[in-house]
DNA sequence: TTTGGCCTGTGACCTGCGTCACAGGCGCGT
DNA sequence: ACGCGCCTGTGACGCAGGTCACAGGCCAAA
């Protein structure tokens, strides 16, 4: 129905990326076939061949590595808005990570052609996809970073924190279990554990199950800085 | 000199995200200005302004992120024919890594405003800039995967062969200290130490002051795949 | 109501790696 | 020739975090 693709495309208009697109391009756009992915229902696989790439309108998009022995870690989560899959389009590569629904999604499938076309034809959105992909290289450079120099305790804590910004909230809670925090951190579900005990009896969260609630964003904050003490 | 402008020109032609330009295109770039560097000289620290972009004319040049305690981990390393410093043109948002010259290196300096009016101009070079950020965003998800599933020996046993696969000769020797690699893994040159040792007396390498001679690829590739043993 | 599965909480144990300390060798500058 | 600094080689030590094992609570399906 026309209202779904109204709202469809007042979606991409303020989605960072489509902007810089006019609105005939637009409503083009949302011509594209669309995509409901049930929870923890995977859209595709790293190795996999690439045809198009995706745009998120509800839901929630986990792109994670897999290693050796079924373990996974999770590179970035995506929502609504959200663009990914561009590299293997941009490249023809295949797919360097999988892609899970972390929450039940629904996505706009764009093909590869017409997402090429669009660059050629618009600077403008060529730019905004060069933007789009420099945010990516900064937020996985701060990843490694985070590897490389940071205690997990200053991980966990900085993640909790980022989490917790992007809901306006002033006591949020985040409704995620303990294990997927230890595979966004690339660390076991135990120690996640243990230093999450440590920041409640700090004041600084309080735990449930398969929520944390953030009591104190200074005192968070003051955990994923300090390495000493 | 004009011989000059024309290796200069012909290098750029030839390097991946400029073959795609016109020749009068390639020849205007070539008028910009140079910038030459002594060895450990800093091109730029993480934080600063960014008003240009670099194409690597000879040369290497690392970037690398900066830890607490004066440490730093170099991300990627980049020689002649290689582009950096572009995020921080296309997003305005300060350098996130510090470059410096890893051997004595001549830049091309490339203005903010005429990177992008070349993108704009000419689509292809848009998307060939876009490929380029692609790889880089895959090569840096590698790195994290490396850094969240492998042993620091296998790390290092995988850039050895990934060095020595930049050098076509059969038997090379890679020119770097045990420091150097040490910072590119994010490790302490002990450890590094430690299993070089091991590579040796398992007859893959052969260490000497400031050099790494490769006698058997394929013994590095076990090291690098296997967990186990 | 019972049962089985997921989530949380906690301990014991092991290991990889950073840190510190030190020793010897090569090379360069004076 | 001499000394000093950088590079390599090694051991001792401590700690963060992975692994394993297990126990209890909540929930949903039977």
């Amino acid at each position: 129905m026309s209202t779904d693709q109204e709202a469809i495309s007042r979606l991409l208009s303020s989605a960072a990326p489509f902007s810089s697109l006019p609105a005939w391009a637009l409503t083009a756009l949302c011509q594209s076939p669309r995509v409901m992915l049930g929870r923890d229902e995977i859209l595709f696989s790293a190795g996999d061949r690439a045809e198009a790439l995706y745009v998120i309108i509800s839901g929630e998009i986990a792109l994670e590595i897999d290693g050796a022995d079924g373990k996974s870690i999770c590179v970035s989560s995506l929502k609504s808005g959200g663009v990914f899959g561009e590299l293997s389009i941009l490249d023809g590569k295949p797919r360097s990570v999988g892609a899970r629904a972390a929450a039940p999604a629904t996505l706009l499938s764009i093909k590869a052609a017409s997402f090429l076309a669009l660059i050629r034809a618009h600077p403008d959105f060529a730019i905004a996809i060069l933007k789009d992909l420099a945010g990516k290289v900064r937020s996985t450079n701060g990843h490694v970073s985070g590897l490389s120099f940071l205690s997990l305790r200053s991980r966990l804590a900085g993640l909790i924190v980022s989490l917790a910004d992007t809901e306006a909230n002033a006591a949020p809670s985040l409704a995620m279990t303990q294990h997927e925090l230890a595979g966004r951190l690339g660390a076991s579900r135990e120690k996640v554990n243990g230093h999450l005990q440590a920041m409640q009896t700090a004041g600084a969260i309080r735990l449930a199950r398969g929520q944390i609630e953030i009591l104190n964003r200074a005192a968070l904050r003051r955990f994923s800085e300090a390495e000493n003490s």
